[in-house]
DNA sequence: CGCGCTCTTGACTAGGGTCAAGTGCAGTGG
DNA sequence: CCACTGCACTTGACCCTAGTCAAGAGCGCG
């Protein structure tokens, strides 16, 4: 069904501008392949990470609804995408609406975690702040099929990570350290390996509830299904 | 339009909690009068305000989308809601999709407030982040017909204002002096009084546009329009 | 009058930013 | 094959910002 809805596939290269902030008129993307993040930048340059797009992630389907993108999007590797054009999607709203509740879902899911690293960044100090972030990573890679329970390759860079997590690349430096010398996790060579999941667990109070929950629209008996 | 989705309005006294983090088939309200505030808590009783609701704004209207929501809803003064039954949107979809899609833009403009609120966390000082969100409070409430360009009521305690900029009461009462030893606004007796609003907003970057865009898909000929 | 809020201020401390130097490694070219 | 360059990562030293602890002021309310 949803690939009614895509463009051709297209490659990119590492470190290529998708959406530009302020754009106007632009698309909605389906990573296939690769990283992406999606990031603010202020005045003085300093940079905001909102979110890191893995495959199967969309790329700026809340801006559809906005005549502008409010953010901007980088990718982190060679990655492949699909485009899938506004006016598709207002389509699929009348043609196929269980689908498009689908991307409203995604959408919704996105924003919870915008909402989890707001909290992070907000009250979590950089230690648990840092491992709640890889352990999120891990599990949303394990959802689509990348990595394991232990472990997963992570191809961010130390500078990229700290701006996801609002601290510099130095400190950074120091608590992977310590999650290292804790035997709780390694972060390394590109690959995040978790040595003790149990207590990272408990120490950052990680509860993937939000990454994936049942799809509650095709489960209620919405007046969708009966559409 | 909007009527004919709403349920009765009900009055809630203020410290009510209205949608509990975890619980599941509830609804979304929206807000009448008075403020509202929602919030996670961590595990050990800190806890982050996500945003601020004010006279105009939807509360819940993400969560419709998931079985349970993941955030909770506090009354910070005496409020005035009405219910919108989750049923009651779904059948909007199909029955008024101009309206739905109001609906999905009220969404997204919450997600673009929250992904601001995130950018000033990881990357503003909590001098400029304190400026910019009274700012930002200050710009919604004149959207909505309350206070003006000079300032605004605002019924927040420091303390709930320190949980939605990531900093201690103790720290928000120093900014605060500082800002008001600035000359560029005070913050006494719940009102908000801007002093020199040009230079809070070339310090803090504000730019509103995230606010109020004009409504783009109504405006951009999309299919719905014909539908 | 006294209790319990929120707000205010001061003194102290530590966590995290900044600056600066250095390491390791992949890619390039002689 | 080995210098050379550039980038990402490390580490140390220093300092400042913001958190913590503690005490007190102002005020509404029973």
């Amino acid at each position: 069904m949803l690939a009614a809805l895509q463009g051709p596939r297209v490659k990119m290269s590492k470190g290529q501008e998708i959406v530009y902030e302020g754009q106007s008129q632009h698309a909605a993307y389906l990573l296939h392949e690769g990283w992406v993040c999606s990031y603010k930048l202020l005045q003085d340059g300093r940079r905001q990470t909102i979110d890191i797009q893995i495959p199967g992630d969309f790329l700026g389907l809340r801006s559809v609804l906005l005549r502008t993108s409010d953010h901007s999007f980088v990718t982190l590797t060679d990655v492949e995408v699909s485009r899938i054009r506004t006016q598709t999607i207002w389509e699929t709203f009348r043609s196929a609406p269980n689908l498009a509740l689908a991307l409203l879902w995604a959408a919704s899911r996105d924003e919870a975690i915008v909402v989890e690293h707001l909290v992070s960044i907000g009250r979590r100090d950089p230690f648990s702040r840092t491992a709640h972030f890889l352990l999120e990573l891990g599990a949303r890679m394990k959802l689509v099929g990348y990595g394991t329970a232990s472990g997963y390759e992570c191809p961010l860079s130390q500078s990229v990570l700290a701006d996801a997590l609002g601290i510099t690349a130095i400190h950074l430096n120091r608590v992977l350290r310590q999650l290292r010398e804790a035997n709780l996790l390694v972060f390394r060579k590109g690959r995040v390996t978790f040595l003790d999941k149990g207590k990272l667990v408990e120490l950052t109070g990680f509860d993937p509830d939000y990454l994936d929950w049942d799809k509650p629209v095709f489960t209620s008996g919405s007046a969708w299904k009966s559409g």
